[in-house]
DNA sequence: CACGGGATCGTCT
DNA sequence: GACGATCCCGTGT
């Protein structure tokens, strides 16, 4: 039963220094868009953390600062999205003070409000994971694309935000693992920093 | 279920 | 000019 309010994250806890600990806390939060009107949003059930200058397998490693990157420098509360293999839009939330490039990437959502649109921009036709598991997926059935890059996650009404429903995810029911695809980047590929929601089934499979 | 390949383009060398 | 924080579809088991 949820009694809370609905409370939208402010600067505070992006600002949060330790991108690990966002990545967590992360978990059991509303995703929201609202474009054009139209609210659409899910349940974040999977994160994954970066953090330069020290990751290798952060576009910020070394504190690489290109025309690209430059978002993950700006203080927490900002979304840095990028395009993938050409296709796919990934969305991340900067956190962490000016000149910390510290970003979290969202994996998966579990879909709440407006399934019908989501399913529409996924010419999809029925509710299942591979809806929003996948972090180019959810963004398409978010309706987010790399223009969106920079947009402040704290204000706007055509904007990009995220809820905390009261919901509290406890850290026996997290579990944590190596990142995706990021092998090429040596020891850092070994952190444990992809994070999901135990039995969550709105993610992809865990190991 | 595991794999292999193609799609497709911004970014940086 | 090479490559990637992915996805989907095909094949084989």
């Amino acid at each position: 039963m949820k009694t809370n309010k609905i409370k939208v994250l402010d600067i505070d806890f992006y600002q949060q220094t330790d991108v690990v600990d966002v990545s967590r806390q992360l978990l059991g939060k509303v995703l929201v868009t609202h474009f054009e009107g139209e609210r659409t949003s899910g349940k974040i059930v999977e994160t994954e953390a970066y953090r330069g200058p020290d990751d290798k397998a952060c576009h910020a490693f070394n504190n690489r600062r290109t025309n690209r990157t430059k978002t993950m420098f700006e203080a927490g509360g900002v979304a840095y999205v990028y395009l993938c293999y050409g296709i796919h839009s990934l969305f991340n939330v900067v956190t962490g003070l000016e000149d910390q490039p510290h970003a979290v990437l969202i994996r998966a959502i579990e879909p709440i409000d407006n399934k019908t649109l989501m399913l529409h921009r996924r010419k999809m036709t029925t509710v299942k994971p591979q809806l929003t598991a996948g972090p180019g997926v959810l963004s398409k059935a978010l309706g987010i694309t790399t223009q969106y890059t920079g947009l402040k996650l704290t204000k706007g009404i055509d904007a990009i935000w995220i809820e905390n429903h009261g919901e509290i995810v406890e850290a026996n029911n997290i579990i944590a693992s190596p990142r995706v695809g990021v092998a090429y980047a040596k020891e850092c590929a070994d952190w444990n920093w992809r994070f999901r929601i135990k039995n969550s089934k709105w993610t992809s499979p865990a190991k």
